[in-house]
DNA sequence: GCTAATAGCGATCGATCGTTCGCTAATGCT
DNA sequence: AGCATTAGCGAACGATCGATCGCTATTAGC
């Protein structure tokens, strides 16, 4: 139908087929993004999906990549102007939370992702485990930055307060993914903003 | 090999099968529990496997049941004749991160297949769903005892703290499948209690 | 306008999926 | 002891999995 389209058309396939992988692999988890299923999606062959890659495994990698720079585009980037500190992971956190609940997804799709790899060691874990430990290495950033700054008592437990923060988002994403509950944002965003007025201290030796 | 073993043993066989399945999908999700992969490990011919239930999707529903019956012989059934109220409540979430983190288990199972098949309707979303909801009752249920019985401040707001306790144990659930922490069930016990001593409150009308 | 390069198709591969057959062989019942 | 019952085997089924071929048809470069 269409061979030999120059170098930046070939780009743009590799990117309708990540694209349509990518959507599917919200709805119904990563392993059931099959070849077949979306050569047929795309009105291609399969040799034409899985040719710009070469290995399905490759592909799973250009998802999570996708889903990483997705994240990365609506969450973290717009706060790289401001200033480190409580407010600006408490903007990240909004952010985050209203990512969750955008049209198309259920939930957040790394989380998914996560949880649906972690036993299936491989390229494909480790990528998804990189991402989310530069998440959470930002989440300590703040934290400490906010402590530096005075923003949250001395007594407080940053790994502990990181943990509760985590799980907010983890019960956002089950309430959102689970049972469609509509105030599942509004919740996190209290949970948050209660967590960060009086964080956890450290508990006494 | 072992025909005819009367009905007794045909239960027994139903019983091996589920629990080798049920040790499988805690390792690598409910949707790579294979027939052949069953049959194999335990030296049985795939239509032995398959034939006490007819259906891959009735293997799938008993091992959801097998999952419930154990987080219920662990968690809840040892609690029945506790007091309903705060302190039970506690004790329910004690033992739940105490099950997370056993031996065989990484995380809550019926957690990691809650996400599983959100997205896929059918028998076993509908059965997981169940599963979560009687638990999701309990806690409301010991909330509402605990609120009745003056354990917890007038203004504490039930649904935001039945949330929050979710999250608590999710973020455990994480913490252990994912990173391997050994500090998980220390950091839940600690937000635990914390949530339970000053709860969220409802929010000004 | 001719030629070299290549994106994608169509066909096919072996493996594995879940499921369905007889059939065998061991058992419970009379 | 003989018979009916049945748990489980071995083999096969159609479908689909990921992957690998030539081959075609179009384009870029000269």
């Amino acid at each position: 139908m269409s061979p030999r389209k120059s170098v930046a058309e070939t780009a743009l396939t590799r990117a309708r087929i990540v694209d349509r992988a990518f959507a599917l692999a919200v709805a119904d988890g990563l392993e059931a993004v099959t070849i077949g299923r979306l050569a047929e999606d795309l009105g291609m062959s399969k040799a034409g999906v899985i040719g710009p890659f070469g290995t399905k495994e490759s592909l799973q990698l250009a998802v999570v990549d996708e889903a990483v720079d997705r994240f990365r585009a609506r969450v973290t980037a717009p706060l790289a102007g401001a200033t480190p500190g409580a407010g600006r992971l408490a903007r990240a956190f909004a952010e985050w939370i209203a990512y969750m609940g955008s049209a198309g997804h259920g939930g957040c799709f790394l989380t998914s992702v996560a949880a649906e790899f972690d036993g299936r060691p491989g390229p494909v874990r480790d990528r998804i485990r990189e991402a989310l430990a530069r998440w959470n290495a930002f989440v300590a950033g703040e934290i400490a930055a906010a402590l530096a700054a005075g923003e949250l008592p001395p007594t407080t437990d940053p790994d502990q307060l990181a943990f509760e923060l985590a799980g907010t988002a983890l019960s956002a994403d089950q309430a959102i993914q689970l049972w469609h509950d509509p105030l599942a944002a509004d919740r996190a965003h209290r949970a948050v903003t209660r967590l960060l007025a009086s964080p956890p201290v450290t508990p006494a030796p």
